[in-house]
DNA sequence: CAGTGGTCTAGACCACTCG
DNA sequence: GAGTGGTCTAGACCACTGT
């Protein structure tokens, strides 16, 4: 089924999990490789690139790949959906649905979500909750192209993103803005904690293959409740630090 | 001096930069930017699998690229550097020295930075300001292997990571913990923010192309001060979204 | 210096999109 | 069905690492 680059790919991660490459130590040649699996050195080389962009090899020209060990695999689905992820951690993930209206777009929402002023979008605000307990505050929007599909949606449970995906709207990129704030009397109040508390908010833009906005989601989190993680490399860089005052109302690189 | 896939993609960025290839419209075929920059498709290949992974363009198998959209480039060093991030956008970088010490390394210490409990490390505390503004504390661990070098800098200007690049030391690889966290009566005071502000903490380890590690550190930024920017896409995700209480106090992913 | 990864070529076939 | 991107091959040369 997957291509053959993959299968290699999968298994050297494999062999990388069970110490037969311990960390620290030297990958084969991609000669050596290309033997082993019977291919050429061109798919030998689309696998092992793939463990780089994962960040358990790295690569030096000259010099055989160091292995720098085991990486936490997280799908890009689970990073999109709270209801993936806590499902996947063994948690039971719920919503307490606040407000759900379809109404005009307005400037801001205009711009995030690619539509012009006037047009419907969706505005959802939800509590979500693991195992019963208050950890995020959430804000969504949608553009109308997915609006009646949601409200057809039970959403206090289930993933909407998953839902989504199901009809064919695939989420295939991302852009994340992550802050802190703090909590407001609401927010306070929602959430379980005083105010002024801090938040860890992820502000977020989900798009289709064709780079199509899907959903635009301002997400405040427990500050105990959540730790975002993210690697980067040289040869890989996806991370960029922001100005506050320049960009706390601003768009995302796409926005 | 650059390989040539490297120029076709920079020349692709550019045209896009100019609007030559409008966002949502389509990218050349392989085949005809092939011929246009008079080399191999596998070449053309290279080129834009670096827009791909920039973001800015997005691929599906059958159809033309689609452009997504400019990207703000943001290089590795400067994620990795306060003084290069604050130069590069105008600012005044500077480093009041709280304290700067080298000792034994207790358990934590020795795990983060992959050396033996009892081994020199050195720790370096300051305030970091923009323009003679605090917006950072930072809590800096360095190993034995380059603690002599650091205590050989000035270290209330420039860059440590420069000028440990410069003496060969360079940093490859990035892991970054990100969480929100209350200002202590101490921080509140260096940061001339409020007890309980928010603070975004990024706790982050950088290692050498051979996975050694060169610094951990734990930065807090006044809430106000900065914003994280972050993109990921199906098909290259280094993001993960991770449980407070299970990892509050553990290592990043390759720590 | 030998070994290894980085770049590039030319050609082939397959899987998918879209009119 | 034509066009396009995804995969794979076989071979070549260069740049760099390590001894």
């Amino acid at each position: 089924m997957a291509a053959r680059y993959q299968q290699i790919a999968q298994e050297l991660r494999e062999a990388i999990r069970q110490g037969e490459y311990a960390i620290g130590t030297l990958l084969p040649s991609e000669g050596e490789l290309a033997a082993r699996y019977a291919v050429s050195r061109g798919t030998v080389r689309q696998a092992v690139a793939a463990l780089e962009q994962d960040g358990s090899v790295a690569a030096r020209q000259g010099a055989r790949r160091v292995v720098l060990g085991e990486v936490p695999t997280h799908s890009f689905a689970e990073m999109q959906s709270f209801s993936m992820w806590a499902t996947s951690r063994g948690h039971r993930p719920g919503a307490d649905v606040l407000s759900v209206e379809v109404g005009a777009a307005r400037q801001e929402e205009a711009d995030r979500l690619r539509v012009n002023v006037g047009e419907d979008v969706l505005r959802l605000q939800r509590v979500r909750t693991l195992d019963d307990e208050p950890v995020m505050l959430e804000r969504s929007f949608f553009p109308g192209l997915v609006a009646e599909h949601i409200l057809a949606m039970d959403l206090t449970m289930g993933s909407i993103t998953e839902q989504l995906t199901a009809l064919g709207f695939v989420h295939a990129h991302g852009d994340h803005l992550i802050d802190a704030v703090s909590a407001t009397t609401l927010e306070a109040r929602l959430l379980g904690v005083r105010r002024g508390s801090p938040l860890l908010r992820q502000r977020w833009l989900a798009s289709s293959p064709t780079g199509q906005p899907l959903a635009w989601s301002e997400d405040s989190y427990r500050h105990d409740a959540v730790i975002i993680s993210v690697r980067n490399s040289m040869s890989a860089n996806t991370l960029a630090r922001l100005s506050g005052r320049d960009t706390t109302s601003g768009s995302p690189a796409r926005g």
